[in-house]
DNA sequence: CAGTATCCAAGAAGATACTG
DNA sequence: CAGTATCTTCTTGGATACTG
């Protein structure tokens, strides 16, 4: 791939930049971040709140951010067993950095679809 | 797939939020953003800058960020064609916001290092 | 309830070669 | 120089069925 060692600032498997967008830029990450931040939820719980995902693709994105460390993962063990999740420390100090870009999302959506529009006639015309 | 209008701040595809994140979320576009808030840079310095892109992944990337608005391409009409590419004012505002992210990244990058080693030797070991 | 296992489809991205 | 075009591979994620 690339030589090592000469990059500004790097673009290797150990960039934490990197690290840290590969984690929210996937597609459930901050949908589980987000709803978590208003407490712990159980697994069939997270699953009700976002209809969308799978049970595949919610044990996977929980396993992702507990491993980070910024979920943690409680099993009670009742008759019939249940688990809930629930921001560690480190979990909570992202909410603010994510809220900053959530917020930046908000105030300039109406601006990029317009661009968006702009760009797509632009170019269909041409 | 999922009855609409039922979601608290919705996942279908009119979310800003997603609008955004599968944005900054994807491989390069973060690089490219981060690389343009240093000044305007030819096609070919985005290249040399972050060799591991294609120019493939280049020109699409650098094609989305100037549908969103957020970057602006200049041709200039010279004997070898020369581009170039910037920062729209709109690109310039996501920068702090991305700032923060990355501060954080970089913050608390050794906690997660080392909260994925934890899990993944308990997960070996059990 | 809270997963795991398996299979499959779609999209993202790399390599390579060619063009105005 | 600044791309396009094409092909192939890799990764993501969805559907389904089964388990402690």
């Amino acid at each position: 791939m690339s030589a090592p060692g000469e990059l500004p600032w790097s673009l290797d498997t150990a960039c934490p930049v990197r690290d840290v967008l590969d984690r929210i830029g996937d597609k459930w990450s901050t949908l589980i971040l987000n709803l978590l931040s208003s407490g712990p939820h159980r697994f069939s719980a997270a699953q009700r709140a976002i209809p969308d995902i799978s049970k595949r693709m919610l044990t996977q994105t929980f396993r992702d951010l507990e491993r980070d460390g910024l979920i943690e993962r409680t099993v009670y063990p009742t008759k019939p067993p249940s688990v809930d999740y629930r921001l560690t420390a480190l979990g909570e100090t992202i909410l603010e950095p994510l809220a900053g870009l959530v917020h930046w999302a908000e105030r300039h959506h109406d601006a990029i679809r317009h661009a968006r529009h702009t760009f797509d006639d632009v170019t269909d015309t041409a």
